[in-house]
RNA sequence: UGGGAUAUAGCCAAGCGGUAAGGCACCAGAUUUUGAUUCUGGCAUUCACUGGUUCGAUCCCAGUUAUCCCAGCCA
């Protein structure tokens, strides 16, 4: 695996060699409202690479301050993403394990006069606020006494108050130029059942206040988020200060990576979920960890692709390119390369005897032997791929089959197109060949070399299969795309699917096995395969295709 | 428009005062029972721009420009 190298880490060698931090410890932390998507995945593969390289800890925390839209199924699926991942967090705990000690520390700074409960409505609040150019006016309410206000913040707690009646804000600045700093909101009424306290609670802090209070009740050093809290970093040192926390966490923040043609935000992932334009979360086009897995992607290949395409505080837009990259990488020796006919075209061996199939031997993948050999079956009626055979050759480039050139078929003999049947449209429906048994594959034949090497099944013996083929679900934003709803530009051509042949050894291929078919690309047997109807969804292209009717 | 962050090739990304790492993509050639893989070579005289300091600047300073974030009782 590729050894971790960024500016988080020079930070940590440096505090730890300044004495600032004995060990170094992380966190994750989502919020468990969605699914973890391959964004998540840079956060998570950073999180504990780093920690690890330090032999130090990262703790999965749910981060569950606001039971609005939260659940177990989010919890149970976040732990599986990232057992799946090959993380085991040194802990497992929830935001809401320390409501109580959370709600001490604001009495503590109610008691300090930095905390006031305000009775201004949610838009007056906006109003005081103030603009981003224009600072704030203090809340009428701001100067309550310190027995007033806890007497209050009891009462909320209590559930005497319906939602939205008060708040609890931390005194600050209501002229700061950082907003986040107008006094800001630290615990809010939701008369909500939360999904694991329950009712227990009826005032629910604020992240900016729960945040940096549990990154210290954890030990937690090196708190890693993305550059959008940049902004809140005052206030999360001005929260661990004037909370008196024991131990003093600091946060460091990255750049969020998103990836060309894909849909990255919870909202229009769950948009396309909720409006069934996508299977479900698993969908193999989703971006999404299950979504990745199910379209074939190994955890592998995933954290090579975060560690190699580095970290910044930039928020960058990586081609999605790299991420195939990656995959091919790694399913480069793992995949077994049978055959496979996507778009089929027939071919009659005219010299070879009717009702006769041979055996032979072919090997998984020449690059590595330990996937060792398998039986394929060569007979009169084979299926080649329509892109495989073109009448004539039209340039030098040309490696395939055309009328009266010789082409290897893989792992069997060499064969030579003499003549074509035709429908009444003029396509192509049947080639008529000859083979030359003196060319078996194996036999160290080298008296002529083929115009090129093809691939091929056996008509009578191949099973019948369902090619899944992926394409972005989006377009990217062009003219006459532009301004219309991401819904509205949602490419209608995102799941094609051709019926093709594979060779009869795939008969007894189990789920999530990589093959690579050749010439087009990578293929993960799908959860719904069934032996009578194999299902393979596309997991990536290969490096480069041919097209004979753009080369010269 | 106030504040903050960022700017290195088509895309990522090192570099932290001594003369531009690496990966993807791309191009050329060799090998090849996959037009894949593998191998070999090529790919920033210049670091958003303009000045300044310095023997020397991607790096320090000043100004300019561009992009992103902030006005939730979301995280």
């Amino acid at each position: 695996m590729a050894e971790i190298n960024n500016f988080i880490k020079t930070i940590m060698e440096k505090d730890l060699k300044d004495g600032k931090v004995n060990q170094i410890v992380t966190r994750f932390p989502p919020e468990p409202n969605a699914y973890l998507h391959i964004g998540h995945a840079r956060a998570i593969i950073n999180d504990f690479e780093l920690a690890k390289c330090f032999n130090g800890k990262t703790n999965l925390r749910f981060d569950d301050t606001n039971p609005v839209n939260e659940g177990e199924e989010y919890v149970n699926a976040i732990i599986e993403d990232l057992k799946w991942l090959g993380y085991t967090p040194d802990l497992i705990c929830f935001g809401s394990d320390y409501f109580e000690k959370t709600y001490e520390k604001a009495i503590l700074l109610i008691k300090k006069g930095l905390a006031y409960v305000d009775d201004l409505s949610q838009d007056d609040m906006t109003k005081y606020r103030g603009t981003l150019t224009e600072p704030g006016i203090n809340s009428p309410f701001r100067n309550r006494t310190i027995e007033e206000n806890l007497n209050l913040f009891e009462r909320m707690r209590n559930g005497e108050f319906k939602d939205g009646e008060k708040t609890l804000r931390a005194k600050i600045d209501m002229s700061s130029p950082n907003i986040n700093m107008r006094d800001p909101v630290m615990y809010r009424i939701l008369h909500v059942s939360h999904h694991r306290t329950k009712d227990k609670w009826c005032i629910y802090p604020m992240y900016d206040f729960a945040h940096p209070l549990q990154d210290a009740f954890e030990g937690v050093t090196h708190s890693l988020c993305s550059i959008e809290y940049d902004n809140h970093r005052p206030l999360y040192d001005w929260f661990v200060e004037k909370c008196e926390m024991e131990h003093v966490p600091h946060q460091y923040e990255w750049g969020r990576l998103n990836i060309t043609n894909t849909i990255m935000s919870k909202r229009y992932l769950r948009q396309l979920v909720e409006g069934n334009y996508v299977i479900g979360y698993d969908d193999p086009r989703m971006p999404t960890l299950v979504g990745l897995k199910r379209k074939g992607f190994t955890p592998e290949a995933i954290k090579e692709f975060i560690l190699y395409t580095g970290l910044s505080r930039i928020n960058s837009t990586t081609d999605a390119e790299n991420l195939d990259y990656f995959l091919r990488e790694d399913l480069k020796l793992k995949a077994i390369r049978p055959n496979a006919i996507i778009n089929p075209l027939k071919v009659v061996i005219d010299n070879y005897p009717e009702n006769q199939i041979e055996w032979l031997d072919a090997s998984n993948n020449m690059e590595n032997e330990q996937l060792g050999t398998r039986k394929i079956a060569f007979g009169k009626y084979l299926y080649i791929e329509q892109d495989d055979f073109m009448e004539e050759k039209i340039n030098k480039k040309w490696k395939r089959l055309s009328l009266g050139l010789e082409v290897r078929l893989m792992h069997a003999y060499f064969i030579k197109a003499n003549s074509v049947e035709k429908d009444e449209n003029g396509n192509v429906t049947l080639v008529h060949c000859t083979y030359d048994p003196k060319t078996k594959s194996g036999s160290g034949f080298d008296e002529r070399k083929p115009n090129g090497t093809i691939h091929f099944v056996e008509a009578t013996t191949s099973l019948k299969a369902t090619f899944n083929l992926f394409n972005p679900l989006i377009f990217d934003e062009t003219e006459e795309t532009k301004g219309q709803s991401f819904i509205e530009r949602l490419n209608k051509n995102s799941w094609e699917i051709k019926h093709g042949y594979v060779e009869s050894s795939l008969a007894d291929c189990k789920e999530g096995t990589h093959y690579q078919f050749v010439r087009n690309g990578y293929f993960c047997v799908d959860k719904d395969s069934k032996k009578s109807n194999l299902i393979f969804n596309r997991t990536c292209g290969l490096k480069s295709s041919f097209n004979p009717n753009t080369n010269n």
